[in-house]
DNA sequence: CAGTCAATGCAAAACGTTTTGCTGCCAATG
DNA sequence: CATTGGCAGCAAAACGTTTTGCATTGACTG
């Protein structure tokens, strides 16, 4: 015995399918009593409307995909890696609910197949500034929702990370338990993240009268490279007792730095970094950071990207992150 | 203007919209020059097949799921997220080679929704014995394809974790580190890898006249339950001077344990661990560990559900392991 | 009572493929 | 010369929806 169609089910109810189709869509008005029959009777029957007939019928092809322009499959190397997956997990859940599949999309190398792919949509990790996935997916007229904002392009819709928030939560709380001169580490490229943090560092230096110690760093570089230049940093700076760095690999090569340099953290030094990941809860002593609720933040981008493939505009606020206070902040 | 169809291309080429499918799909002969003009017709027009046509006319769905029956959205708490989302990335890429989707499932609620979702396929991660996850699957006709064997099912496809191997790896390396009273701790839940690296523990003791200590953990206990269960063991087992620890995040309760019985790890006792995740790198001291290479396992398994839905039978060998010793076994 | 309108439902035409059976055609075979 | 068989290719029928335009009511309006 076959999955019911549409056709079996409109028989069964003594419909037509195209009263069906409209019980099920609600594109036309159908009367309540036929509608609750017609419900009742695809329960009873299993039927689930076929999605490959759909999206023909439709036009859609019912995959958003989810795409970061840092290298996801290099699991050792790559600091976002926990960042980008606790994302993977929540948005394919809340995909899920609308029968939609979530693809995850590698970052763009020349001559990818990714043209092959049909999408409905995407949702783009921390782009930086002329992101080439960004251009990629305009030129194709494919709508974008992306997670914390593409710097230079307020008409993207996108969900807030609040990082300008989340760095005076960060700068507020070090100072609080202490810290004086507090520097900034951030990376090179231009995602809104860094840009709202460097500039809520400097509105806070100047409030506070601090002098700014700022330091960007490559990427790909890893904790490697985070503690051989904030050594060279701390040599530069001895006077900082306070340090703010928004990737947690760098943080955790901060923290090896510091331990090398014979500067006890949180005594000398206090240590605070963003994303709360295994990194953060793991270094020894465990960093004080700050939950973004990425689960949350993945959901609303899925609604976020639904309501563009559907030609709404939705405008849904991003949770408050919150402080959490550990070790490495005294 | 609009993506050209089959039919545009077959005006163009002055063939039937048949010949083009078959010049493609290769289910016929096509005269081989006819072939070539087609394709690259194809390509000069960037003809794609719609998918949604080719699943509505074919009856595949163009989806494969990965499930666990380990809670995945829980990242803080989830001893596998690392280890099943190193798996997902891995796998998502190859799928994406093959127009395929990846569907990330959640674990089998009561009441969910994942008969609505029609899938081709399912990669099961490390399945119990009578895993729900393979009863549902099964009772739907979905193709399944384990990674690591479902213990007692040898008529299920799976790829092989070699876990007897990886347990006699790190076993042989403690004892040639020094150890030789090793303890083991796995997890209560009936997977293939438990009861592999327990069966080879066991011969191992055997043929080195030693006393087994064995220990099974609740799983969604985590890091807490790891630390009181190792502690309680280590006072009853004051002799051991070795560990095999086959959960990461076992592995790290452990190692707090041993800290606060004032064991020195590695002088007093060596510990070695399965998953080199960011859990085992991170630890202080680093763990031991064993590189599974889940990205070759991942899109092996991806192969291999591909050959069953086609219904091939394929059979290819999982990658052999590789030790990563490291400090926490001296 | 004729005319209008809203409410409900239906038939049929798409959507772009793959698959099935069939038709010429040409060469080989007896 | 009649038959067989393989090769290339075609026409048409699916696959299961959604959408468009039209038909049938019955109630209301003036």
């Amino acid at each position: 015995m076959r999955k019911p169609t549409i056709i079996d089910l409109a028989k069964a109810a003594g419909v037509s399918p195209t009263t069906i189709s409209h019980a099920f869509s609600g594109r036309r008005k159908v009367d309540p009593a036929t509608r609750e029959r017609i419900i009742a009777l695809a329960e009873e029957m299993g039927y689930r409307p076929n999605q490959a007939a759909q999206r023909l019928r439709s036009g859609r092809t019912g995959t958003i995909a989810l795409a970061s322009s840092m290298p996801f499959a290099v699991a050792a190397g790559a600091s976002r890696f926990g960042f980008l997956m606790e994302i993977a997990a929540s948005a394919a859940m809340t995909a899920l609910t609308r029968n939609m599949a979530l693809c995850l999309v590698p970052p763009l190398a020349p001559g990818s197949n990714l043209d092959s792919l049909a999408l409905d949509g995407v949702i783009v990790v921390e782009p930086t500034r002329d992101d080439p996935l960004i251009s990629h997916f305009e030129a194709r007229y494919t709508p974008i929702v992306s997670i914390g904002k593409v710097p230079g392009r307020d008409d993207i819709p996108a969900v807030d990370l609040r990082s300008a928030q989340t760095a005076l939560l960060l700068l507020d709380h070090l100072h609080q338990a202490g810290s004086r001169r507090i520097g900034l580490i951030t990376g090179e490229r231009r995602r809104t993240s860094y840009e709202e943090t460097e500039a809520a560092y400097a509105g806070f230096a100047a409030g506070h009268g601090m002098q700014p110690v700022t330091l960007r760093l490559d990427e790909s570089g890893g904790e490697g490279l985070a503690e051989t230049e904030t050594a060279r940093l701390l040599r530069d700076h001895k006077e900082l007792d306070g340090l703010l760095v928004t990737v947690d690999a760098f943080a955790t090569g901060a923290l090896t730095a510091l331990a090398g340099l014979g500067r006890r953290v949180p005594q000398d030094i206090r240590l605070a970094t963003r994303y709360d990941g295994l990194r953060a809860r793991l270094a020894q002593p465990p960093l004080t950071a700050v939950d973004l609720h990425l689960d949350k933040i993945a959901s609303i981008a899925v609604e976020m990207i639904f309501a563009r493939i559907e030609g709404r505009d939705s405008l849904i606020d991003a949770p408050e992150v919150t402080l959490l206070a550990r070790q490495s902040s005294g």
